[in-house]
RNA sequence: GGCAGGUUGUCCGAGCGGCCAAUGGAAGCGGACUGUAAAUCCGUCGGCGUAUGCCUACGCAGGUUCGAAUCCUGCACCUGCCA
């Protein structure tokens, strides 16, 4: 991981990403590679707030923005307070609007999730960019007569998003989005001489239309590509089970979950996901696969991803946390053998609240609740009577069960289980 | 503006006066087999909880009826055809 010396640039960068497979699209590839060589390439790459956190998607991006920082180009992230306010056409049919207040404050917590990947001094120092600052003063004539023109309805008709969403419906708000995220490369290139786009697969509409633009309005040759959609074993998107997405912010998903994320990753994805998601050179990668191949069940490839994500995302020493907390969760030991402070930062990790018992404890169906591993009483005597419930590694089969003072670890815990891989600590005080 | 059709649980999609907390998929959750993997098989899938019970739910608000997701009226939104 070493950064390339002041001024050069490291001429691999393109055949690193290709390697990787982070580029599913692209404009003219040996044009690109021309211009990476040739010098620092002013880059840029964008986020709209429609959430009030970036996710595993999004860190594709913002990792590929380092990648090409380190080999040497400048980046300029644009969080979309603009784009943001105008949402951009998705299959799932018409957004809703957020309000201004909203969309504000989802800009200053996602600018402050990208800010640490990024390097802002030195010769390729990063500037962050907001769309707001250059759309929020322009008037809809001069709009629609210096961009507008630019773009002929007939495409913009033929578009694929389009297409699909002309049976329900879509409405101009949204059908306008791609003109301004065109104008923001225009505005980028002619502010900053940026010269490169990026974004995920599902972004390749408007990133081609925004160097079309720029060739039209000033006779500029700009560069654009597409990192792609990265899907399950099945095809199925990432994200869509879990529980929700796989958000950066740590209130929204607890680095340890994000860690068991990527640690239960299936074994065909592996590979992948360490090309895309890590920082490890190609001989470490490449072993890897090949240790996970001659022995699955050991999971090299999944531990290191783990351990290399969260700690890009939470930290070295959080990352160190979930570990020493995983094994001994996961360790198949007796917990009774683990001393009580290593229980008890384990289940910290893992997630524990405390709970307040008078002369008897609470049953197993409201620890099940208490602990949030069940949504409600229902759902709890429905996993007990399923047979996936387990109180200190030992299956639960009355829903009226109670655990006695004597079955307190260290005292005060006790270790809740739903299924075979959700724990939750619960403290009794 | 006129006419027609539509709005159901996380999603898709049946139901068209009582047998509807609502058929069937998918997702989710649990179990078995494994390796905290995949595939497969089985179970489960509104809440309170155990009461032939109650509460919430079939776009929103009213109405008809002993009884409505189902019928009527108004409103909102979506789609199609005609202007």
């Amino acid at each position: 991981m070493s950064t390339t010396p002041a001024g050069g640039t490291d001429p691999h960068l393109l055949d690193d990403l290709r390697w990787r497979g982070l580029i599913a699209h692209s404009t003219d590839l040996d044009a690109l590679g021309d211009a990476l060589r040739a010098g620092s390439v002013r880059f840029y790459v964008g986020f709209d707030p429609t959430a009030p956190s970036l996710h595993m998607g999004h860190l594709v991006q913002i990792l590929t923005a380092r990648r090409l920082q380190q080999a040497g180009h400048a980046p300029y992230a644009l969080v979309g307070g603009a784009t943001g306010m105008i949402g951009d056409p998705r299959d799932s049919g018409e957004r809703t609007l957020n309000s201004a207040e909203v969309v504000a404050q989802w800009v200053e917590r996602i600018r402050g999730q990208i800010e640490p990947f990024l390097d802002f001094d030195g010769p390729a120092a990063a500037t962050m960019v907001n769309n707001l600052d250059w759309t929020a003063g322009l008037s809809a004539i001069d709009f629609l007569r210096d961009i507008g023109k630019h773009f002929p309805v007939n495409r913009m008709l033929a578009r694929d998003v389009v297409k699909r969403r002309l049976e329900d419906g879509i409405s101009y708000t949204e059908f306008s989005y791609v003109l301004l995220q065109s104008m923001d490369f225009l505005e980028l290139h002619r502010r900053h001489g940026v010269s490169l786009q990026f974004g995920g697969s599902d972004q390749w509409g408007n990133l081609s239309a925004g160097v079309d633009l720029v060739r039209r309005a000033d006779g500029a040759h700009v560069h654009a590509f597409a990192t792609p959609l990265l899907t399950r074993a099945d095809g199925t998107k990432y994200g869509k089970s879990e529980g929700g997405a796989l958000w950066l912010d740590p209130e929204l998903l607890s680095p340890y979950a994000f860690f068991q994320f990527w640690l239960n990753v299936e074994d065909e994805k592996v590979g992948e996901l360490l090309r895309v998601f890590t920082f490890l050179s190609r001989e470490e990668i490449e072993d890897l696969e090949q240790r996970s191949a001659a022995e699955p069940h050991r999971r090299h490839g999944q531990r290191a991803l783990a351990r290399e994500v969260t700690t890009l995302v939470h930290g070295a020493e959080e990352t160190a946390r979930i570990e020493a907390a995983s094994a001994a969760l996961f360790g198949g030991g007796d917990l009774v053998e683990l001393a009580v402070p290593t229980l008890a930062a384990a289940l910290r990790e893992a997630g524990a609240v405390e709970v307040a018992a008078g002369p008897e404890l609470p049953t197993i169906v409201d620890l099940l609740v208490a602990s949030g591993l069940a949504a409600s009483k229902g759902e709890a005597r429905r996993t007990v009577g399923e047979g996936g419930a387990y109180l200190n590694n030992t299956r639960v089969t009355d829903p009226d069960h109670r655990p006695a003072r004597t079955d307190l670890l260290g005292g005060t815990w006790l270790v809740v289980r739903r299924g075979k891989k959700r724990f939750a600590g619960v403290e009794v005080r």
